[in-house]
DNA sequence: GCTTGAACCTCTATCTGCTGTAGCTTGCAT
DNA sequence: ATGCAAGCTACAGCAGATAGAGGTTCAAGC
């Protein structure tokens, strides 16, 4: 049986995040002792491990739970898993897009300006002016 | 005069957003009518738009802050605004990368997956074992 | 068996950057 | 004078945690 800080320790997730899984309902319901201590199995520990991978390739908290039931329903087809994964990667392309936009826009905006007073910095003027621009960059947010 | 919904339409904001802006301290406390109506004029704007420029260049609410207080402040030297820009572009460029591994995972993973059962996905294994991953992504989010 | 203190507990608040809703009031055109 | 779009405040909620207060439990050492 082990404790909630033995599976913070072994997944690197924080003691109050893995109670918020537990909350949220993506990690089950612990098993208590008598003084009310949460205590889990080896399988509760590949769940959250399963998750904070999943988090780590960038999967919503509502992806991994469809994941989740997948990988706790081995009978179904693997396409629903895959289709989540194609649809991750399709997001992670579109992030990768919008910043390298953003990136081309502030390397040029860093590179005109010379240093000189804010009266005529280059950083401020294009950030005042959006018809500066060279790029369109309409979506606020990752 | 100009009321919020003019600001609104003319930036692109939502009208919540701008009274948002305004009570974070973002935009300036705007004049009333006797009815209790913000009215604007024409600098309030062009700060908006400021605000809203930024913001489509991923700059944080903090930063832009600060290129604000720059920019109302004309007599200073340009370095901070450059160096705040330069920040941004490398937080930019940092999470580039980070996706760029992810995107490489991701696609090995829906790759190897020949759309069998679940029983034995490709997908659903790799995110039970971190171990079969190539890469390192040990930080969490974008 | 007793004491200590690290680790656990719940509850609530906070963060970023908004967005949405409810229920009411104002402003402007007709 | 009236109708109604657009304004107002106040509060709740989203993701995905994280932090702190204030109290309890567990396990090891004596």
């Amino acid at each position: 049986m082990l404790a909630i800080g033995t599976l913070s320790r072994r997944t690197g997730t924080k003691v109050q995040t893995i109670r918020y899984y537990e909350e949220i309902g993506l990690m089950n319901e612990a098993g208590r002792t008598s003084g009310g201590q949460r205590r889990y199995f080896e399988k509760d520990l590949d769940r959250l491990a399963f998750i904070r991978h999943s988090r780590q390739l960038g999967f919503s908290l509502d992806s991994i739970r469809e994941l989740l039931d997948l990988s706790d329903n081995p009978s179904q087809s693997c396409a629903e898993a895959d289709s989540i994964a194609r649809r991750q990667l399709h997001q992670v392309e579109q992030r990768i897009k919008r910043l390298q936009a953003l990136k081309k826009e502030l390397k040029r905006m860093v590179a005109e300006c010379d240093g000189d007073s804010v009266a005529e910095c280059k950083v401020l003027e294009v950030l005042r002016d959006h018809a500066e621009c060279l790029t369109e960059h309409d979506e606020i947010g990752a």
